[in-house]
DNA sequence: ACTTGACAAGAATGGAGATTTTGTCTAAGT
DNA sequence: ACTTAGACAAAATCTCCATTCTTGTCAAGT
């Protein structure tokens, strides 16, 4: 009986081309395409329940049978996409993250003219929105028997480096004058500050917080821009 | 300023002015100096012996009593001193804080004339020793079961409101001309920064991170010293 | 002011046994 | 191929209980 329960709204939605074999009459390198596209269905579906369940208790109350069987997948479907239990909520925090690099992204591509509007409106969108998320308010809740408070603290590197270099690639390629350096210089920052603005949040609220990033780095990015600007000119 | 720098292993006296004194007589006035010389250093006794403790095991296994002992005083005392476990723990990770607002303040009188430099060398001089301090180790090492990482967390925000207090002021006291919300504005971001590069460190060591925090606000000091000038001629 | 001894309430500890969970494996099913 | 159910050992967690320890606060002693 694995508990056949539910999914109540739930994202999940298990139905799937079912030819698998047929090319679909579309091109073949959809064949390779489609195996891949599967994958990271299966991954964000298992992402998703986890995340539906870490609305209600924490993570360390929460067992690998449980997020399988809210995706609908057997649990060993979920131990052949993410090797672990840790890995898994690796994983998930990436993928929470994703939330905070898109973000970011969107900003940079509507305001590929202005730097610093882009930087006000990421900040701005990525803490509302965190700030509205039941996960992170969980996450403050936390007294340390969370068990993910470290992944987005102490043991919160990968993240960052993986965040930072997604951020400064969108950069980079938003604003292809600016160099790298710079843009991996802010992307870094950027990130560390959204942590630590979501860990502790500014006593003003987000749009304080916004403010003031914009007029700490304000002035870092129109000097980058200036010598972006001269650069190409020489 | 208003810092009396001890010679010995690094028992700053944190000084609360608070003077509820009303002058009775000159003469009571060494009595009362005493109290509070006394009491001050009880609280660093008190908060020393936890630190040597905390060299051997974390937070959670570490008893008051032994707090006191360790401190050849009654477990009264600390009581009295600290109302409570969870309040000496804060009053404990303020006092390793003051390490860091010390450093910065004795950057901030060793280079009066120039901001950016001082920066560079404050934030430079906590990292480094920060990454010697086998305190830090013990916290970065805890995977939540040692007890004090949400106070460095989630639970942050009064060390974050107390220490950028205290920076922006000597800030303001060191760079008169310098405008209060920029000191303010700057000091809060160092704080921020210099825990974020205490839970995670830059790959590139204490200098690498040094050197990207004085890149990335340099720019920010320039303009609030040039509004500073402006403002005086004005 | 500091200490000592005592105190209730609550938290931690330990031990022994049952139960769950993790992670892996295999034999199937599609 | 990919997924699944079933089974599995090893490890972790839970339960229940009794016991000890710890916290926080007394009052009285120095």
């Amino acid at each position: 009986m694995t508990e056949s329960a539910t999914s109540t709204d739930g994202a999940t939605s298990t139905d799937r081309a079912t030819s698998t074999d047929r090319a679909t009459s579309a091109d073949r390198a959809t064949s390779t395409g489609y195996r891949r596209a599967a994958r990271l269905l299966l991954r964000d579906t298992l992402l998703d329940a986890a995340r539906e369940l870490l609305g209600q208790r924490p993570w360390a109350q929460i067992t690998m049978a449980e997020v399988a069987s809210g995706a609908g997948v057997s649990r060993q479907t979920l131990y052949n996409e993410f090797g672990s239990r840790e890995q898994f909520a690796q994983a998930f925090v990436i993928r929470e993250g994703e939330r905070f690099v898109a973000d970011v992204e969107r900003a940079i591509d509507a305001h590929l003219d202005d730097p610093a509007s882009a930087l006000a409106d990421a900040l701005q969108s990525f803490l509302e929105s965190a700030g509205r998320d039941p996960l992170v308010a969980m996450l403050l809740a936390d007294d340390g028997t969370g068990g993910m408070l470290p992944l987005l603290t102490t043991q919160s590197a990968p993240i960052v480096g993986w965040a930072s270099a997604r951020i400064a690639a969108s950069m980079c390629n938003g604003w292809p004058a600016v160099a790298e350096d710079d843009a991996q210089l802010l992307a870094e920052a950027l990130v560390r500050l959204a942590i630590s603005y979501v860990t502790v949040p500014a006593p003003g609220g987000t749009q304080s917080a916004t403010a003031d990033a914009v007029r700490l780095l304000g002035p870092f990015i129109d000097r980058a821009i200036r010598r972006a600007i001269l650069g190409q000119a020489h």
